[in-house]
DNA sequence: AAATAATTGTTAATAAAATAACATTGTTAT
DNA sequence: ATAACAATGTTATTTTATTAACAATTATTT
């Protein structure tokens, strides 16, 4: 027999990461007292179209009711379900840098279907360290302790030189799933799931809008 | 008379963010001694298809040579005349908390055509510090120092709730483009280019997927 | 010298994503 | 009652991005 949470195998990537963003913006109206919601409101709190909005709804087979919008907490929880697993998942920090650190920082209580449980280091300073309650360990370890607490999912923070060792290493240990932030691009057989962002790339692409605009304005008053 | 340099406006945005990893690796190997090098072995790099870096070469109008694929300096030089401003462009970081300072450490020195050269934050112990040779300033200094400096592109790292207030006040002094690390959606006047990028978000897409294949996994095992 | 192989550059086809169009449906006002 | 309105939900269209197909070219091998 069929299980229904299954048939959210195909939602576009794009959705995928938007019901994120819209569960944000219901959890903050209703921490506001609000019930309902309009397709329209939850477009103008992120910057996106009404109608984006509700095909995204449709996609996941949510209704409204016509006059009221949509029941903020129905919402919620339809969200929840589809992108939350029921039992939680546990994350690694590779690399307790800079950036590591402030994930934790940043992550720590946020969800509580996501949490990272472990960080791992080389450094024999940060070894044994715990930060906002996150123990960090040995990056000898990480098998051990992936294994045994059952962590998926693990954000690679380490330097760029050592990403590629550190993702095999990871993969061996048998995780699901990758966030690299590294600015060297891993590889990863298919059965692993990879995200990878590089903050150079983005500011540099601002950069590339900016001068053209730049350039619009100078064409315009020059003419 | 058309200058040359304006011919670049409609290239895809995708595009342009590979043109960014492309140089990165095209530097990675130059430093390795290499002179020429083929779509298929930029592709491997990154993790993309041969085809899809000739498509983008070809749309910036560069032509490799048949057996020795493309000169390495000579598309160096041609990305960086695509994606760099000549006179170089400044960016600022507003809010040198965890998140801002692990910024800066990471940015300075690595590319000399952009370059972070101020930090603002209202934090009164913070004020006046220099990190990594960026210095930081009053928040209520920002108009000033920004329209001093020039700088056009500011990277915001404030907490979420002032986020808004933030980008109102970016915009306000004149800057161009804004990249906004908070999960605070920010409105902007059409002539501002503006990038978003929340980390959680990211996470919470990696763990459906990984949530989807475990599913997979569980129906392959059941039927 | 002919065949083969490897690579580029470009056009064509497909896929993914966003937007537009619009029918439908309750609610309110007249 | 009925018209006007303001929403939703869905299909159709358009745009953007990726992938495939393949002709053209040149070095190398036979
Ligand atoms: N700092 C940023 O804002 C920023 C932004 C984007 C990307 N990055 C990237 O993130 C990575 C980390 O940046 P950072 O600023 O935190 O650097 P960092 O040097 O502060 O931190 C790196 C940490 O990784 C540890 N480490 C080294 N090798 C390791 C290994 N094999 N296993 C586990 N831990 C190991 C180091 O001991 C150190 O604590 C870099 O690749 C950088 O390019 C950083
Ligand atoms: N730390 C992370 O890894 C991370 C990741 C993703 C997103 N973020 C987001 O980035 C932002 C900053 O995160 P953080 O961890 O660095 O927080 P933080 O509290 O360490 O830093 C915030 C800094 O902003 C300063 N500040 C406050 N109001 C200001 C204002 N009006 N003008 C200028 N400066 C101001 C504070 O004094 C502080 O120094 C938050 O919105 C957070 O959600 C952080």
């Amino acid at each position: 027999m069929m299980e229904d949470r299954g048939t959210f195998d195909n939602l576009p990537h794009k959705t995928i990461a938007r019901l994120s963003q819209y569960r944000r913006a219901l959890l903050l109206c209703l921490s506001r007292g609000k019930s309902h919601i309009f397709s329209h409101e939850i477009a103008s709190i992120q910057h996106i179209t009404p109608v984006q909005v509700r095909r995204d709804l449709m996609l996941i087979g949510y209704s409204g009711t016509l006059r009221k919008g949509y029941n903020i907490k129905e919402l919620i929880n339809l969200i929840g379900n589809i992108i939350d697993s029921e039992e939680g998942i546990k994350v690694a920090i590779v690399g307790m840098g800079n950036l590591g650190r402030a994930l934790i920082n940043y992550f720590s209580g946020k969800r509580h279907k996501l949490s990272i449980i472990a960080g791992f280091d080389t450094n024999p300073d940060k070894i044994g360290n715990t930060m906002n309650g996150v123990p960090c360990y040995s990056a000898t370890r990480m098998r051990e302790i992936i294994e045994k607490e059952g962590i998926q999912i693990a954000i690679i923070t380490v330097p760029a030189e050592n990403a590629s060792q550190t993702a095999n290493e990871l993969v061996a240990a048998g995780i699901k799933g990758l966030l690299n932030y590294t600015p060297k691009p891993i590889d990863v057989p298919e059965y692993v799931y990879l995200e990878e962002y590089d903050m150079i790339t983005t500011l540099e692409k601002v950069a590339f809008y900016v001068k053209m605009k730049t350039l619009e304005e100078e064409n315009i008053t020059t003419i």
